[in-house]
DNA sequence: TATTGTTATACTCTATAACTATA
DNA sequence: TATAGTTATAGAGTATAACAATA
């Protein structure tokens, strides 16, 4: 299942959110993988080309958990595309350095975002695009900026074993 | 994980629409939870009272498989919303059929995701919101109407077994 | 003691397969 | 043959726990 359908009263705010987000993403993963790249692993390669970085600063940077970390850098690192460095400050943390090969991959990367998200608002003006995109972030800074905890769904602690 | 955060260049629509559909996501069910319903009972009830439907009619209206239609089912007539009512017409089908109760709590439950929706919006103003109701809509209606084909992570058909 | 990164694994979600009964 | 509903379970995704090395 992807989202809630609308009503046939009225498209509701929730149903336009999941469905729009569902969609996108994807467009945006079939996109990507046409040149063996998850979104995951873009969004890690284009963090870590801008500066050093360690995983946990880009786990942080991406909203993932240092263990979903580290099965993308593995990805990263098998394709050739950045390397895991030891840190000189830091003897416990990883540089994730961005290959040569990896640099050339995440600017085509960027440029197929770019096209999937034009791609996406084609539907729009130029101008409602923006509207589009300020109204949103506006969202994030209001009632929407954090998830409230799940209520039942929550993961319980895992019984400890001895 | 969430969405992919935001790069420090731009907040880019992939982020904006995970974010926000996330979080609301998760007010909606931490609301609705109050009263006892996940998403997906408080989606089935409302469009049960609607008019007579079958179990697979509701799961076309809200996108889930009929296997989910099964547990939602389950729930609601477990919890004495709904019962199961074989169609007059077609011995295979079941109606769902609202009890009282149900009634009473779909109302309740109409009324929460209106004020979460209203609290969603509350960082703009009732303009603003149908506007950014609107352009939401006329995406749907663009390149995001249906998803693609996931790429990798697609389910392979399970070993036949025998 | 706390933190980085790692492995292993358990939990949740949801779709697939196979089935029964009808059409 | 195809479809409505059911059960059982596999597969994907992801978080938790425990650990080693280091702070």
């Amino acid at each position: 299942m992807t989202a809630m359908a609308p009503s046939r009263t009225e498209p509701d705010l929730s149903f336009l959110l999941d469905h729009t987000s569902h969609v996108l993403r994807t467009r945006m993963a079939a996109a990507l993988a046409e040149i063996g790249l998850t979104a995951r692993m873009h969004c890690v390669l284009v963090h870590a080309l801008e500066e050093e970085r360690t995983q946990i600063q880009l786990a942080e940077i991406g909203d993932m958990d240092k263990t979903t970390m580290v099965v993308t850098v593995d990805a990263l690192e098998q394709a050739g595309l950045a390397e895991r460095r030891p840190s000189s400050t830091d003897r416990r943390a990883r540089i994730i350095a961005v290959t040569e090969k990896g640099a050339e991959v995440a600017a085509r990367s960027q440029r197929i975002a770019d096209r999937v998200h034009r791609e996406a608002l084609d539907a729009l003006s130029a101008e409602e695009g923006k509207t589009l995109v300020g109204l949103l972030t506006r969202l994030t800074e209001g009632h929407l900026a954090t998830p409230v905890e799940a209520p039942q769904g929550a993961r319980r602690a895992r019984q400890r074993i001895r």
